[in-house]
DNA sequence: TATCCACTGGACAACCTGCACACCGCACGG
DNA sequence: CCGTGCGGTGTGCAGGTTGTCCAGTGGATA
C-alpha cells in the first residue's frame, strides 16, 4: 500500500519535468523501461496519480485575484448550498470543515471590484447565513506535493 | 491576452483526457495538427498552462486528513515564518491573506492524531502567535478549472 | 525445493512529435 | 487598391517513443 523509494523518485521526476516520457524517466532512474512503465501503471491504478491534467493558471486567464471564503450554512441546507456553489465558475474548490464556519471556498475574480460580484453571487443563496472572506495577497508556497512524496517514500 | 473559444475547448479536452496527444486533440477539435500545436505552444508561453505535473493524491500516499490553519504572525517575522513553513513537508500550500489572521496554510496528516503532531510542528516556531485549525470533512468540489476556462473562453 | 514476483534486456510494429514548406484567406495600414 | 503580417491548412519526413510481448535472472516465500 505504501510507496517505495523508486516510486518516490519517479514521482519527483515527473513532477519536475512532466514532459519526459517513460523511456527518459527509466533512463534517469537507471532502471529498465518496463520497470518504470510498470511502476507508473501501478501508481495510477493505486490512485496515487490521479492524472496529468494541465496545470492552468487562473491569473493568466484573467482572474488574478484569489480569495478564501468561510461560509456558515443553515442547518439541513448543505446539499443545496453545495449544488449552488458548484454552479459558480469562480468557485475553484469547496470543502466542508469543522470549527467556526461550515464550508471553506476558494474563489477567484478578475479584480478586487469583481470579487464583490463573485461574493455576492456566492452568498446570494438562501441556505447561506454568513460569509467572511480573506483575500490572498501572496502565495509563497504554491500547491506542492514533492516534499510529501519524498517523506512518504522515505519511511518504508 | 484573452482566450478564445478554440483555446477553451482545447483546455477542456486536455483537462478531461490528459493522455491524448496533440494529434488526437486536433482531430477531435476538427482543426489541423499544426493549429492545435501552435495553440498549445501559445498557451504555454502565455503562462495559461503552467505544466502537466502529475496530479498526486495525498490520501493515496497515506495522508488522508486535510486541514486548513489560519496563523497569526508576529510583526516583521513574515519571512522567517514562510521559510519555516516551506520546510514542513505536510504543508501543501501557503497564502498570506487579509482579514483576521495573516496566513492560511493547507496541510495534510496521516490521521487525526497525526494532525496534532503536524500542527505542533507548524506552530512550534517563534514568529507564530496563534493558530486556528479547521479539519476538512468532505470535499464536494475538488480543485477545478474547467468551468472557469469555459467562462473565460465565452466572453471574447 | 518449487513457486511467485519483480526486474532486465531485447525486439517489433505502430504511432506521435518536432520541424519545415507552400499555400490560402483575412485584416490592416499605406 | 495593394503589400504585409498573421493564423490556419495540408503535406511530408526523420527520429524518438509507446505499447506489447518474450525469455532469462535473482530474491523471497511456502
Amino acid at each position: 500500500m505504501g510507496i517505495d523509494e523508486l516510486d518516490g523518485r519517479l514521482l519527483e521526476l515527473l513532477a519536475e519535468e512532466p514532459r519526459i516520457g517513460v523511456l527518459e524517466a527509466s533512463r534517469r532512474l537507471g532502471v529498465a523501461r518496463g520497470t518504470a512503465q510498470a511502476r507508473l501503471d501501478r501508481l495510477r491504478t493505486k490512485g496515487v496519480i490521479r492524472g496529468f491534467g494541465p496545470d492552468v493558471d487562473p491569473a493568466a486567464l484573467g482572474y488574478p485575484v484569489t480569495a478564501f471564503a468561510t461560509l456558515e450554512i443553515k442547518q439541513g441546507q448543505g446539499a443545496d448550498v453545495r449544488a449552488h456553489l458548484a454552479g459558480v465558475p469562480e468557485v475553484l474548490e469547496l470543502h466542508t470543515i469543522t470549527g467556526q464556519g461550515d464550508m471553506l471556498v476558494r474563489l477567484v475574480a478578475r479584480s478586487n471590484a469583481d470579487l464583490q460580484r463573485v461574493i455576492d453571487r456566492v452568498v446570494g443563496f438562501d441556505g447561506i447565513m454568513r460569509a467572511s472572506t480573506a483575500i490572498v495577497m501572496e502565495n509563497p508556497v504554491p500547491l506542492r506535493v514533492v516534499p510529501l512524496v519524498r517523506q512518504a517514500a522515505g519511511d518504508l
